[in-house]
RNA sequence: GGCGCGGUAGCCAAGUGGUAAGGCCGGGCUCUGCAAAAGCCCCAUGCGUCGGUUCAAUUCCGACCCGCGCCUCCA
């Protein structure tokens, strides 16, 4: 059975199949602006992809994942500038703070990850095909402008209607838009090639229409046609992407091609709220990885709580949130335990992925598949993940073999590893020594000293948890 | 105004034309010197409001109320 998801252009639940003459399935990704750690919402975003991905594999789908790196704009040379760095230095030490993000919260890598400024020739190429076919025009700075009214089906993706669109004075980022300024013909035209000015110093690259740098969107189109031809099959981003960036895309791919269908199904991620607010910087709610971590969660922690909800509807994330995630990934660490002991299973073979890549069982865990395969429904799948938890079994190693087989493939395709280490704190010196006596009295049955020490163990901060042949201490 | 998403128990969150998965929290029990952990059990006559269709609606249709997002460079 194949996937099924929702498009955003159809607006239908849709199958995800390879085409006939194809074996790999293609799927671009927007990635992040580097000019800053990424924060959970970005992160909501691209564990979704990342998801998606996933269950595409363990489906049996071979698939190329490209994502690229945003790596010059506006933002990213006015980083530069405040840093006192070049804009590649600045630019290479946020792509790895990104890396590392993503590899603490289970993300993998995609099998391109292109850089916008190492594709400027293409770029160029883009635009040059463009302004041949009266796509484009060249202003007098020397900025060259995408003529929206040559691209007769514009607006196909995010359905708007620009004939009755009245003209924002500003743009969401606080800008005007006025066409006079920026020398458009028009205020739907958008930028392909931006001249150099002053203010963008050393960042500049010679082009057919002198010194400039690229536009944002040329750069997605640029990179997809290089990596995944000029159609391919998923293309994906968050909501806000929707209009005005691939609505571009679309324009700029299909009308310096000439060929109509750019990707075959898109996937919109909706937006993350934190206590119920639009994250911004100036509410203060920006929560990054790095935030969450120093608080004690985990990143798996993290990443289960970005994909409790389903990804077309909006997420209020709150600390109770990953709280919650913590005790639900404990409890499936509890029951996954005893499973694998019934089957005759260790931890690291659940975790190789020959037990999830080479069989084909799913056990009791079919119908938690099934679920992941409509829609991404992550949520609906964790529930029956957790049925399956709750039911009274007494299983023969060979059902729990399956059971195993069918949960790991499952936790590989949402990327929730289990019996990873946890945040671990440092114990103080004094509080190891206080508990050690404790552990002594209790052993030498003086509870009176004991119940003293844990006491004492309490106004240090911790709690001691015995166990029947020694002890953990945990932070209160 | 246009387009889109959503309103389900204290919190989070699936789902279905036949009378509500799951997680968290909470309560009870078992176990353990104590405490915790862990295990077991319980926890929505109710699914924004009002109509309609139907033998039957939370699920379909209509209207309305409320929240949110986008409408030119925010994932």
């Amino acid at each position: 059975m194949p996937i099924f998801l929702h498009d955003t252009m159809s607006r239908e639940l849709r199958p995800l199949l390879l085409k006939p003459s194809r074996d790999v399935f293609g799927m671009y990704c927007c990635g992040p602006t580097v000019y800053g750690p990424a924060h959970i919402g970005n992160f909501r975003t691209f564990i979704l992809q990342d998801v998606l991905r996933r269950t595409l594999e363990v489906g049996g789908m071979q698939v190329k994942h490209v994502r690229n790196i945003t790596d010059v704009d506006d933002k990213t040379i006015r980083g530069s500038q405040a840093a006192g760095q070049t804009l590649a230095t600045f630019t290479a030490s946020w792509t790895k703070k990104f890396h590392e993000d993503c590899q603490a919260l289970g993300l993998l890598a995609p099998h391109v990850e292109p850089s916008a400024v190492a594709h400027i020739p293409q770029q160029i190429a883009m635009i040059e095909a463009l302004v041949k076919r009266g796509h484009a025009y060249v202003a007098k700075d020397g900025s060259v402008y995408f003529k929206v009214c040559s691209c007769a089906d514009y607006g196909k993706l995010s359905h708007l209607d620009r004939s009755k669109l009245a003209t924002q004075t500003t743009n969401s980022a606080g800008e005007a838009n006025d066409a006079d300024e920026y020398d458009r013909e028009s205020a739907a035209d958008f930028a392909l090639w931006k001249s150099w000015k002053p203010e963008d110093g050393e960042n500049r690259w010679a082009s057919p229409w002198g010194d400039g740098r690229p536009g944002w969107h040329i750069e997605c189109s640029a990179m997809s046609l290089q990596h995944l031809g000029a159609t391919f099959d998923l293309h994906g981003g968050g909501v806000d992407l929707c209009f005005p960036h691939h609505e571009n895309e679309i324009a700029q791919t299909e009308c310096s091609t000439g060929v109509k269908g750019f990707a075959a199904h898109w996937f919109h991620s909706a937006h993350l709220l934190v206590d119920g607010d639009k994250m911004s910087k100036s509410k203060g709610n920006l929560y990054t990885l790095e935030q969450l971590t120093s608080k004690g969660f985990t990143p798996m922690e993290v990443r289960y709580a970005l994909i409790s909800g389903h990804y077309r509807t909006p997420l209020n994330f709150t600390l109770h949130g990953v709280e919650n995630a913590r005790s639900a990934l404990t409890k499936l660490e509890r029951w996954t335990e005893r499973l694998l002991a019934t089957a005759g299973f260790s931890q690291a073979e659940f975790a190789a992925p020959l037990v999830h890549e080479t069989q084909t069982a799913w056990g009791r865990f079919a119908p938690a598949w099934e679920t992941l395969q409509s829609d991404l429904n992550i949520p609906g799948c964790l529930g029956q993940i957790f049925t399956v938890v709750g039911e009274k079994d007494s299983l023969t190693p060979e059902q729990a073999r399956q059971d195993v087989v069918g949960l790991a493939k499952l936790l590989h395709a949402l990327g929730l590893q289990l019996f990873t280490a946890k945040a671990t704190t440092s114990i103080p010196p004094e509080v190891a020594e206080l508990a050690a006596q404790r552990w002594a009295a209790k052993q030498t049955k003086n509870f009176a000293q004991a119940d003293q020490l844990r006491q004492a163990l309490t106004q240090a901060g911790w709690t001691m948890l015995d166990r029947k042949d020694g002890y953990d201490l945990k932070p209160n």
